[in-house]
DNA sequence: GCCAACGTTGGC
DNA sequence: GCCAACGTTGGC
């Protein structure tokens, strides 16, 4: 069964017009450095699974397309490479410490889904994400709030 | 650019 | 193991 993830970068790192300048292609979601990130990348997140792809730190930050996981948890090689800017001396490659994904560009959204909307429904308050002060870069979204969030856009 | 919230580090 | 200092995240 498929689950459900949203996933956070900075668009001047890494944005949803980046991989639809990639049609097809699969990118890797690397860089993440936060242990129960870390824990979903590695041991949750499924081939197949989908997820929101969240533009923080912007102008408007909010929801603006959907990937797919295009290959499960492997270890962020970028950890071991002095000269990368996510380099962790403390990263083993006998014992990797970090993971990445990779994902595919599933659709953008035919708008922003902004935070501050998000925020104003009760039916997705148990979003870690619209909770004051959360800073998890990916989370899991449940099947309600999927399809919530996606009838939001076919209005 | 500001700053609150949070995670990590390291001295003790 | 405690906790202050520090660095980072990310909304605004």
């Amino acid at each position: 069964m498929t689950n459900y993830w949203l996933m956070k970068s900075e668009p001047s790192e890494f944005s949803i017009q980046d991989l639809a300048e990639r049609p097809g292609q699969r990118e890797p979601w690397d860089g993440v450095r936060n242990f129960q990130a870390r824990n979903m990348l590695r041991d949750q997140m499924k081939l197949g699974d989908l997820a929101f792809f969240y533009h923080s730190n912007c102008a408007e930050p909010g929801i603006v397309g959907i990937v797919e996981i295009a290959r499960a948890g492997y270890p962020d090689d970028a950890a071991f490479d002095p000269e990368d800017k996510h380099f962790d001396p403390k990263s083993d490659p006998a014992k990797p410490r970090w993971y990445r994904v990779d994902v595919k560009l599933a659709r953008t959204l035919a708008r922003t889904v902004a935070l501050r909307e998000l925020k104003q429904y009760p039916e997705l308050a148990g979003m870690p994400l619209v909770q004051r002060g959360n800073r998890l870069s990916v989370m899991p979204v449940t099947a309600e709030q999927w399809a919530f969030i996606l009838s939001l856009v076919k209005v």
